[in-house]
DNA sequence: ACGAGAACCTGTTTGC
DNA sequence: TGCAAACAGGTTCTCG
């Protein structure tokens, strides 16, 4: 489920709930994630400090006390879910992972399909690690504007959807926010990645940057209270324009036969033939 | 070299 | 109602 905003909202509720904590106990019910859990993990992480919590692309980071970072990926269908002596949470079936804190507090990764990993580096290795060498800026990075846009798809021939899903040229966007940033930029789908280029590269770099900022604070505030009540992370409520309505009239212009769906790269892509162009 | 498509998994929704 | 097919927010490998 998660892309850029909802790793970014499960990495500070992370950090405002592990900042500090001794991580006392790692247990691994099943090592076969999207790789396999490495060997050794359980070594490293027993004993150490968290010291903060950030986020690159998609990934979700633990940094520790002796310059370890614990590397977490969520796939399609992973969460992490807290349980503590106040509010304790049953085990349930697909808990791959449970990370014991100091005063009762775990945290489980719970991954029915397992295309999540955990996996563990070093804090002068990370930028070289094997999951991050490759991948592209950050859409809410200070350089990330229209210029740096161009530039990263320029000679590409693929359909804009399909170079924005890739993390090589942008790190972090997944199906949902494609969508909604081309929505937001009046830009179509189909459009070759390189005819987009300057006016509108820089409409869809404020795009993207302006779906990702809403996304993310809109998550912020009902956080609190969805951590609250269930001690889940990673799901809470978005209203999209275009995302999964198929059929609904375009927010901006009454057209028929209204949002399209069509599918590019295997994907659902959703999108007004009118508006986008 | 590049891009499309399949593959990896399980759970839920849709359609006959 | 029951069953099978389609579909799901990600990534990576293979094939043409």
């Amino acid at each position: 489920m998660p892309e850029l905003p909802e790793v970014e909202t499960v990495a500070r509720g992370l950090q405002a709930r592990l900042q500090g904590k001794r991580l006392l106990s790692f247990t691994l019910n099943r090592r076969d994630l999207r790789k396999p859990v490495p060997p050794g993990l359980k070594n490293k992480l027993e004993g150490r400090r968290v010291e903060a919590v950030s986020r690159r692309a998609k990934y979700i980071l633990v940094h520790l006390d002796d310059g370890g970072v614990l590397i977490a990926h969520l796939g399609m269908s992973g969460r992490l879910v807290f349980s503590d002596p106040q509010h304790p949470r049953p085990a349930e079936p697909h808990d791959h992972a449970v990370f014991g804190f100091e005063g009762g507090v775990e945290l489980r990764l719970n991954d029915a399909r397992r295309f999540g990993l955990l996996d563990y580096a070093t804090e002068s290795n990370l930028a070289a690690h094997k999951l991050f060498r490759h991948l592209g800026p950050e859409p809410l990075g200070p350089e990330f504007d229209g210029d740096l846009l161009s530039k990263l798809l320029k000679g590409k021939k693929t359909p804009i959807k399909a170079a924005l899903l890739d993390q090589r040229v942008v790190a972090g966007l997944g199906n949902i926010y494609v969508s909604e940033a081309l929505y937001g930029a009046g830009i179509s789908p189909r459009r070759l990645a390189g005819t987009v280029k300057g006016e509108r590269a820089g409409r869809l770099a404020s795009a993207i940057r302006d779906v990702l900022t809403r996304a993310i604070s809109a998550g912020g505030s009902s956080l609190r209270d969805y951590v609250q009540a269930s001690g889940e992370l990673g799901y809470f409520q978005h209203h999209w324009a275009v995302y999964g309505k198929e059929g609904e009239p375009c927010p901006d212009c009454d057209c028929r036969p209204g949002i399209k769906r069509i599918v590019q790269a295997g994907r659902s892509t959703f999108y007004c033939a009118k508006r986008q162009r």
